[in-house]
DNA sequence: GCCAACGTTGGC
DNA sequence: GCCAACGTTGGC
């Protein structure tokens, strides 16, 4: 499971963070089993990924360092058990957040949780609807507290307990998140869809996005191209 | 380190 | 509700 959970509002937590942050020895985090993205069975060969220069590595893992600076992070604005808990937190429900702001808890893959270590204070992110009736883009949201320890981890009872994940050794991160503004209007995946297969095969800003070259990661990064032609979209007519 | 089995994501 | 895609686990 990745989806992640009902994010909380800003206040609550605060104090259960400061376990990882100094503890006395400098315990080496093994800076964990990435997942090495084997090259999947049946795929195409994954293609160089834009005008950036990458390295070996960056390209073999999908992750490129200083290339990312905007994101889209998915959640799921209806309502859905697991485990008992409800997972609905759609964008209303960050902006009813206090001061429009909680923390991006219950994100459960590596990818994901790395692509949250790097982001910075005040990079932007699509707020985008998953597991839906109307998957896409709703909403911006901003980064507003970089990575810390997701408590959630630790707690038996929610829905992202991980009971392999110790207090000195936290494995999970998250990251805090403002509401911005709803998009002008709702962008649709199925819209997205479009440019990007006809991108894919012409050439344009979308031709990679992990929207759809890596659709299952819940957290994701945008370059500055795609993230602005997106933008674009919400003036166009439909 | 390989890979089959299993579990999850998330669109449809 | 189905199921493709793919991440994770564990046996060997």
């Amino acid at each position: 499971m990745s989806s992640p959970q009902r994010k909380r509002a800003k206040s609550e937590p605060a104090d259960v963070q400061k376990v990882a942050d100094k503890t006395s020895k400098p315990l080496k985090v093994p800076e964990e089993k990435m997942p090495t993205k084997k090259k999947a069975k049946g795929t195409a060969p994954r293609r160089k990924s834009s005008t950036k220069a990458s390295t070996i590595e960056e390209e073999r893992t999908g992750t490129q360092k200083n290339v990312y600076t905007y994101w889209l992070m998915k959640s799921e604005p209806e309502s859905r058990l697991e485990n008992g808990v409800d997972m609905k937190f759609g964008i209303e429900d960050l902006k009813g957040q206090p001061n429009q702001t909680a923390c991006w808890d219950g994100v459960r893959n590596y990818q994901a949780r790395n692509f949250m270590k790097d982001m910075k204070i005040g990079q932007e992110a699509f707020f985008y609807h998953s597991n839906c009736k109307e998957p896409g883009i709703a909403g911006i949201m901003k980064i507003v507290k970089e990575a810390y320890v997701d408590h959630t981890q630790f707690a038996k009872k929610d829905a992202h307990y991980d009971p392999t994940s110790q207090q000195e050794n936290p494995k999970w991160f998250m990251v805090d998140v403002q509401f911005v503004r709803m998009t002008k209007r709702f962008i649709s995946l199925a819209e997205l869809k479009r440019y990007y297969q006809e991108q894919a095969a012409t050439g344009g800003p979308l031709k990679n996005i992990a929207l759809f070259t890596r659709s299952r990661l819940s957290v994701q990064p945008l370059t500055k191209e795609e993230y602005e032609f997106i933008l674009s979209l919400e003036d166009v007519k439909t």
